[in-house]
RNA sequence: CGGGGUGUAGCGCAGUUGGUAGCGCACCUGGUUUGGGACCAGGUGGUCGCCCGUUCGAGUCGGGUCACCCCGACCA
């Protein structure tokens, strides 16, 4: 410990810095030579490959399918549905030649001004218009409904300020988009959806979520109602995890799709669409990890166990190699991922602190000492804490550890959030706090007017209505006028 | 687009009154090490963001330009 370097900015000291350092220093991703963009690395990836995958089982249990649809949406496409496109219009890439040509003086290429598009095409910020314009041609009957589809890919909205996964130029996610014969329907799925993103947050993220609705001001562009899932980060500040749109006919009307219900007569389909984004690589860092790098929650973890030898000489290593390989073998039976990493060119210390960096949930280490006395160290990430065990039946143990950590680092964020979540009748007092972050539960007259000077004044927002909040009528704080409800009020990202 | 800042090795930085390019980390080689980020020795690596100007001479001075970062407006 001669050397106690700063590989990482202390959370406490600049959170931002923090974050940005702990995503690159930790493997996760890096800024791209392209405006805005991000590289996400194999171990990043690696990570976001096992949310997808959970979140597609979880999708298709609710009879979802999955389907492709081109990046490129015509410009008048975007523009059939007036609310969408006026929401998305400032951010968008586009895309108005498809030839490049040499350069007059030989040294390079220029755009081609001859082979200019006749209508430019847009890189989609997200599907809802090519999509139903697809589905016009899908949906005929209330018999072809409801449709369910959903796709993985990239979007493009060109953001003023980009943060690694936070908010980035372009980033990877889920877009589920559904067609439905009813009101109720489609605002049921819409529900329930968000169910879904909320499971997956707080089973496998173990990242506790505030679910509610959104104000008509922060809806999404073309929607009735939008849902959503806020998380707390550690610095106080919310965090939009996940979003369901009820988009009432407002799609179904722009690209005329129409079916013919029981009756025989014409309808417009009912739509929703709902997704999440590289965004929850974010929210999974900025909840669990500490001043030591990342603390991934094991069921999300990539390498799940890392086992270190110690010692130096081939032979000593290779009596370490001999006693882990049946306890590999029985970890890998449970369905566990190993890491066991006797590689020569690092020392002991420097593994130990580059796996806490990378998240690795349980470390066990073993050296001469223990291959003597039948033992074993076991180290947890959540919590540092080392103890010595017996070899004999550690693989049960390490099982039964990982579902403790996934337990543990969640009533951990649990209890943050709940310690930081204030109720607040008073405005000047909240101007006061709300700097200091945390959510607000504060009675709202659910004017508009409100909602921008309490913005304008202290840079918080309306995150949501929650549900599940039991709801008493109150007087609004800022502007004194009777309120039916109280809303989340919180500084976000 | 407003306000502030920075561009020098892969990363982080220093570079004085203008005089021919430096440090730490990383990387490579050899050796000794290995129970919490090893040490010693040697080595590789640069059109100083770009353009123009001043000068015998520019990383350094002047003008222009570009890029990036931070704080706002916008946002999954």
């Amino acid at each position: 410990m001669a050397k106690e370097l700063e590989f990482l900015t202390k959370r406490s000291e600049d959170y931002s810095k923090w974050y940005n350092e702990l995503v690159v220093k930790a493997d996760l991703a890096e800024q791209a030579d392209v405006r805005g963009c991000m590289v996400i690395k194999p171990y990043g990836y690696a990570i976001w490959e096992k949310m997808q995958r959970v979140l597609d089982d979880m999708f298709k249990a609710t009879g979802v399918q999955n389907a492709y649809f081109p990046l490129l949406i015509p410009k008048s496409f975007l523009s059939r549905e007036a609310e969408h496109v006026e929401g998305f219009a400032k951010e968008c890439a586009v895309v108005t030649h498809y030839r490049l040509k040499t350069n007059e003086t030989g040294d390079g290429v220029v755009v081609d001004p001859a082979a200019r598009l006749e209508e430019e095409l847009i890189i989609r910020p997200t599907s809802e218009t090519i999509i139903w314009n697809t589905f016009k041609n899908w949906i005929h009957s209330y018999r072809d409904l409801p449709l369910l589809i959903n796709q993985w890919c990239n979007v493009m909205r060109w953001e003023m300020r980009t943060r690694l996964f936070l908010r980035t130029s372009e980033f990877l996610w889920q877009e589920g988009h559904t067609a439905h014969a009813t009101r109720e329907e489609a605002e049921l799925r819409a529900q329930q959806m968000l169910k879904v993103y909320a499971d997956f947050a707080e089973n496998y993220m173990a990242v506790p979520v505030v679910q509610g609705v959104k104000s008509e001001t922060e809806r999404f562009a073309g929607a009735l109602d939008t849902y959503t899932i806020e998380a707390m980060m550690q610095d106080g500040k919310a965090l939009q995890s996940g979003t369901s749109h009820f988009l009432g006919q407002n799609f179904g009307r722009a690209f005329e799709v129409q079916f013919l219900n029981r009756e025989n007569k014409p309808e417009y389909a009912w739509a929703t669409s709902w997704g999440v984004s590289t965004r929850l690589m974010g929210a999974l860092i900025m909840t669990h990890s500490d001043d030591n790098g990342l603390v991934l929650p094991p069921a999300l973890a990539p390498v799940q166990v890392v086992i270190i030898p110690i010692g130096g000489k081939p032979e000593q290593v290779a009596a370490v190699d001999e006693a882990v390989a049946p306890v590999i073998e029985k970890l890998k039976g449970y369905g566990i991922s190993v890491k066991y990493d006797n590689a020569d060119n690092k020392r002991p210390g420097f593994k130990f602190a580059d796996y806490e960096l990378k998240g690795v949930p349980v470390r066990l280490v073993l050296g001469a000492r223990d291959l003597e006395n039948g033992t074993v160290e076991v180290m947890r990430r959540d919590t540092l804490e080392k103890e010595t065990r017996p070899l004999e039946g550690i693989a049960e143990y390490v099982k039964e550890l990982l579902d403790t950590i996934q337990q543990n680092i969640f009533e951990k964020a649990r209890r943050f959030r709940d310690a930081h979540i204030y109720e607040c009748e008073d405005y000047e007092e909240f101007k006061e706090r709300v700097k200091d972050g945390g959510f607000f539960l504060c009675h709202w007259d659910g004017t508009a007017e409100t909602e921008a000077r309490i913005k304008e004044e202290t840079q918080a927002t309306i995150r949501c209505v929650p549900f599940g909040v039991e709801q008493t009528p109150g007087v609004d704080m800022v502007s004194g006028k009777p309120a039916k409800f109280r809303v989340l009020i919180a500084r976000s990202y």
